[in-house]
DNA sequence: CTGGGGACGGGGCCC
DNA sequence: GGGGCCCCGTCCCCA
């Protein structure tokens, strides 16, 4: 027989214990605000800790000290009391850095109950949007936050405080509260779009910014003897952190400054950079795929936002970007600006499998890499006929070579081809060496059948809008390999669309 | 190590 | 609204 009101029993005991500082047998240290807590309830509840106190666990007699310095104690407190309690008290305000905390602490649910928050609060019904188009800037910014406080679903039951319950876990229970973009968005987890987004991120921020980094646990009888730890850590998270506040600090007033009534700056503090918030977004498996045209159809009432105007103009209406502070005078514009927050890339180049966000760099991708558009030999700068020269590739970089400067270089390991040969340069050296890039798409390469048909036809553009929800629709434009030199699609006599 | 150039991404704006 | 052009910034490769 269970008693279900037994786990609760012992969570309120411990909390008690906690409070009392009671059997308290690891020290936290945040920021120089200690929190007492229990050894077990923490490898209960966190990963990070399940790991940290494992390692340690040989020494049981000495209390453990963890030291932080990645977030604040006030989020830790909130964080400390949900894992002694199961009420998770988020604000608008204190939302991301719970989330980055909860990441670090690998406490899943809690990022989950993150990520559910910050999707609610980018959803605008139109009422609000009537709201906020009613009212002018001044009267708006001063609605306080209300905190939403998110119970485990294990403790639901016995919480007489207003909770909401994760939509992934509990739907149907207080769909009032999540709007169908927030559904849309648990609906659309694909795995992959993560693992593609932090590498392109890894990539472009390996060498501009530092991952913050704990400051390390020490296991003493005092306190003080945590600071060592926090002077050998070379990459200091302090410096780091107050850069990139910094940093986010001054972009974000430019968004604040215009567009402060938009209820979508709370969902990102201003202590938060959006590349911060991609990552924290993309770091857990549940990270959700969002397609730009659908994202863009789906939450329409989100993007339109009024700007403040100055004395006697006319308001301008600019469209603002759910996911970061950018703004945009036309929708249309926007709508190619959410690319870059899905990692959409809806043109592959049929040649070598690299995607684009816009036709228009698919399009000088082509001529340049594909093609060696300039009729210029690399080497002697002298102009170069398709009889007097020819194409060579070397890594992914493809050039004209007039016959006297190749013969010269000795390229006969390249396997230079005759340009108007027909022969596929791009299989042949694709073959030899596989662009980072490409490596990221493979999978979707292999779903490519028509893609041998491309590699035959070298020199034609093949451009293929994809759309993955329906993959038969597929619309390709190809083009010749004369126009293609031009690229003048309006000549549309040269389009194939199949 | 450094500077130059290529490739690419993204924004503004015109047609 | 879509397509396209121009411009600029960033990253990377190479000499």
């Amino acid at each position: 027989m269970e008693i279900s009101s037994h786990q609760f029993h012992l969570l309120e005991q411990l909390n008690e214990q906690r409070k009392q500082d009671l059997f308290c047998d690891c020290n936290i240290l945040v920021e120089g605000k200690v929190f007492k807590a229990h050894r077990n309830v923490l490898f209960a509840s966190s990963g990070y800790f399940k790991m940290l106190l494992s390692q340690s666990s040989k020494e049981t007699s000495q209390p453990t000290i963890a030291t932080f310095e990645v977030f604040s104690p006030e989020t830790f407190m909130v964080i400390l009391d949900f894992v002694y309690s199961g009420i998770l008290s988020l604000t608008g305000q204190n939302v991301i850095e719970v989330m980055s905390a909860a990441s670090y602490l690998q406490m899943t649910d809690i990022l989950s109950v993150c990520k559910t928050f910050i999707k609610s609060s980018l959803d605008i019904n139109e009422k609000e949007k009537d709201h906020y188009l009613s009212l002018s800037a001044k009267s708006t910014s001063t609605e306080p936050a209300r905190p939403a406080l998110y119970r485990s679903r294990r403790k639901a039951k016995s919480n007489p405080r207003r909770s909401y319950s994760v939509p992934d876990e509990k739907p149907g229970v207080n769909e009032n509260s999540w709007s169908s973009y927030g559904s849309y968005l648990s609906s659309q987890v694909i795995l992959q779009r993560a693992e593609t987004q932090l590498s392109k991120r890894g990539r472009k921020q390996g060498s501009g910014r530092k991952r913050r980094k704990h400051l390390g646990l020490s296991q003493s009888r005092d306190l003080g003897q945590g600071k060592p730890d926090r002077a050998g850590a070379s990459d200091s998270s302090p410096t780091s952190r107050v850069g990139e506040e910094a940093e986010f600090d001054a972009e974000n007033d430019v968004g604040r400054d215009d567009y402060g009534c938009h209820r979508g700056s709370e969902a990102v503090p201003k202590r938060w950079s959006v590349t911060q918030l991609e990552q924290e977004l993309s770091r857990t498996p549940e990270f959700v795929e969002l397609k730009a045209e659908e994202l863009y159809t789906s939450m329409p009432t989100i993007l339109g936002v009024m700007s403040s105007w100055n004395e006697g103009d006319l308001p301008r209406m600019r469209f603002k970007c759910p996911f970061c502070t950018h703004t945009v005078k036309r929708r249309a514009d926007l709508k190619r600006h959410l690319r870059c927050h899905t990692g959409e890339r809806p043109y592959p180049c049929e040649a070598c499998g690299k995607r684009f966000t816009r036709l228009e760099h698919l399009r000088n991708h082509f001529q340049t890499i594909h093609q060696a558009g300039k009729l210029i030999c690399r080497k002697c700068k002298r102009q170069v006929t398709e009889l007097t020269g020819c194409v060579v590739q070397q890594g992914t970089r493809r050039y004209r070579l007039c016959h006297k400067c190749l013969a010269e270089a000795s390229l006969d390991s390249s396997t230079p081809e005759d340009f108007d040969a027909g022969h596929s340069l791009v299989s042949s050296s694709a073959g030899n060496k596989r662009p980072k890039w490409a490596l990221e798409e493979e999978e979707e390469e292999e779903q490519k059948s028509d893609e041998e048909t491309a590699e035959e036809e070298p020199y034609n553009l093949v451009v293929r809008h994809t759309n993955d929800d329906v993959p038969d629709e597929v619309e390709e434009k190809t083009w010749n390999s004369v126009t293609a030199s031009k690229y003048h699609p309006e000549s549309t006599e040269n389009h194939k669309i199949s």
